[in-house]
DNA sequence: GGTCAATAGTTGATATATCAACTATATTTT
DNA sequence: AAAATATAGTTGATATATCAACTATTGACC
């Protein structure tokens, strides 16, 4: 049987987590109490502040049961606002707090730096491509 | 502020993801009842007859109090032997089952399908540069 | 206008991730 | 050999992932 380090979604998957590990230490070691999933979904909101749970969870790619967790304890930690949508009473209108602000780009300049870091000794050039190959495995596992 | 879909970690992150769902999507619409991760885990046994429970998180980036609990259902589905290492009595001694082996062979078969089809129209030739970038990332990240 | 289907979100059940505290055993040190 | 340290694994608490079943609301169709 094929070895397990030859297969791709092996190499990912542990690319993923190592990834995912050194962010989350760093962004703890800075002394800030937040996870990596709720800072992105802080800043997909900050990024686009009509978005809707739905649209949250397409972007980030996760479960719509997830977001509504996540952001649960979003606001309870004070970082969110939550309310009717005005247009649309299925919806949920969310809305970054101060608070909410301060960290989602506290965070980010940490991310800046662990993504400088990551990259460290990639080539450049070669990372456009990488980005490429990685958006064609997204298209083919999700057509 | 930077855009998300400019960070690289939330296109690993996106890709893994697409990738693990598609994954666990054709393993369970081929009538197998089990994760992508707990079959990782009978894999890496299955090709490392003496790997301890320790050896297993190392080489996939797994935390010790995941693999025990997988390991439990592992054992509970009847994939998968457990009992006392002989020689250190710390450790345990995993071994798969019949039927381990059996569903661990074929869900194999299955995953590489999942490749193939995950890595159509990505060019081979940059396929080497795409594990070359990714275990560098790895290496940075793990350092 | 009433019915049906689609959409937005929630909740329950179970699997996995993470960290810290813990037990048991083995190894090292002195 | 006793004490200190290291290693292997477990357990509790909390966060996230996934799927299915569910409620509420809106939109489409007739």
């Amino acid at each position: 049987m094929e070895k397990l380090n030859n297969t791709l979604l092996y190499t990912i998957d542990k690319c993923f987590r190592s990834y995912h590990q050194f962010a989350q230490k760093n962004v703890k070691q800075a002394g800030y109490e937040i996870t990596i999933d709720q800072w992105l979904i802080l800043k997909s909101i900050h990024e686009n502040p009509d978005f809707s749970q739905n649209d949250i969870g397409k972007i980030l790619f996760k479960d719509n049961a997830s977001i509504t967790r996540i952001i649960q304890l979003l606001v309870k930690a004070g970082y969110l606002n939550r309310k009717e949508h005005p247009e649309d009473r299925r919806r949920v209108q969310l809305s970054l707090t101060p608070k909410g602000i301060k960290i989602t780009e506290e965070v980010h300049l940490i991310a800046l730096e662990n993504r400088a870091n990551a990259l460290k000794d990639v080539n450049p050039e070669h990372l456009q491509e990488l980005k490429q190959m990685l958006d064609q495995i997204i298209k083919n596992c999700t057509e």
